[in-house]
DNA sequence: CGTATTTGACCACC
DNA sequence: GGTGGTCAAATACG
């Protein structure tokens, strides 16, 4: 059922990307399948959620007023996997896509949080382990030139506060956190290593969710939207320039068919994922997230009404 | 000088 | 006690 909408959804997608220089001049024509994408997206999406809900039991984030927190993890998930240029979608909707034998890379795994309990420890309590609600753990192909030590570029500004050796890995973790965090009280943060039977991919643990991006003061969150049902201005958006001159290396990574090479095969031949490339292009086109930030908060307003409907 | 990274030590958890 | 995650001082960098 899913699968199915979301082959139409990427078909639809891929037939705008095409048409994108004719349906600038139609916006209404832009519109309407804009419309039509995030209806399909939305209802996959709305089963997602409880799926999702029930498969991580996701707490909620800040106690009050936090009623729509699991939309937003998805969403986070959907911009990290769009970013990285991966089929993270694959993981969200690839549930019944030909008992999808889904590749080493590529591959996100929802991973449930053991417990909530908070250590209360008589002397500290700043050092919690067991935090955030879910994680979500997925590998990235490394560049196949230049630093190889470079972490995949996803979108967001991570500063490294730690690195390890890990037992039985070759290559020590290196652990990331939001710049953002002491401004905006951004708890997201995401680990990242490489793998030891294959340097040329990257492991990426993502726990916590961006709330600096959310928030309308963050330094990387344009304007909020006014209450409005027109949607952002999408002509306007770099698409298809940006599309045609993708320089990201991850893209490079990804059409260049490297060794590990199954994350682009396990997408039907006549949907590559358009929806991840048209993100992945408008990440890829601007240093600051702003167009995307526009577009998923757009997509939010939209999605949490319905889910307040519903 | 402010910010990011490095790195040894500390701490939570198993 | 071992391992992994985080802290924070030292250092590097622009």
């Amino acid at each position: 059922m899913e699968e199915n909408l979301i082959l139409y959804g990427c078909k639809l997608a891929k037939e705008m990307e095409q048409n994108l220089p004719m349906l600038a001049n139609q916006p209404e024509a832009l519109l309407a399948s804009c419309e039509e994408i995030i209806t399909i997206f939305n209802g996959v999406k709305e089963r997602l959620v409880a799926l999702q809900g029930n498969l991580m039991g996701f707490p909620g984030r800040g106690g009050a007023g936090g009623s729509s927190s699991a939309p937003r993890e998805l969403m986070d998930l959907i911009s990290a996997q769009t970013m990285l240029g991966q089929p993270g979608l694959d993981f969200m909707f690839g549930g019944g896509r030909g008992a999808g034998k889904a590749g080493p890379v590529g591959e996100v795994q929802p991973v449930a949080n053991a417990t909530d309990s908070i250590r209360t420890s008589p002397s500290r309590n700043l050092r919690r382990r067991k935090d955030e609600g879910g994680k979500f753990v997925t590998t990235v192909a490394a560049p196949q030139m230049g630093n190889l030590d470079l972490p995949p570029e996803d979108g967001y500004t991570w500063r490294k506060y730690g690195q390890k050796e890990i037992l039985g890995s070759k290559y020590p973790r290196s652990y990331y956190r939001c710049t953002h965090q002491k401004l905006y009280n951004c708890p997201a943060k995401k680990q990242v290593q490489r793998l030891d039977d294959d340097p040329f991919t990257f492991e990426l643990t993502y726990r916590g969710t961006h709330t600096c991006h959310m928030s309308s003061t963050a330094p990387s969150a344009p304007a909020p939207l006014p209450e409005q049902t027109l949607p952002p201005p999408t002509s306007s958006l770099p698409l298809s320039s940006s599309l045609a001159s993708t320089s990201h290396w991850l893209s490079m990574h990804i059409t260049s068919g490297a060794s590990t090479s199954t994350s682009a095969a396990r997408f039907p031949a006549d949907c590559p994922l358009p929806v991840a490339d048209m993100a992945d292009a408008m990440f890829n086109s601007g240093s600051s997230s702003s167009s995307m930030d526009l577009i998923f908060s757009s997509m939010d307003d939209k999605w949490d009404s319905e889910v307040k409907k519903g």
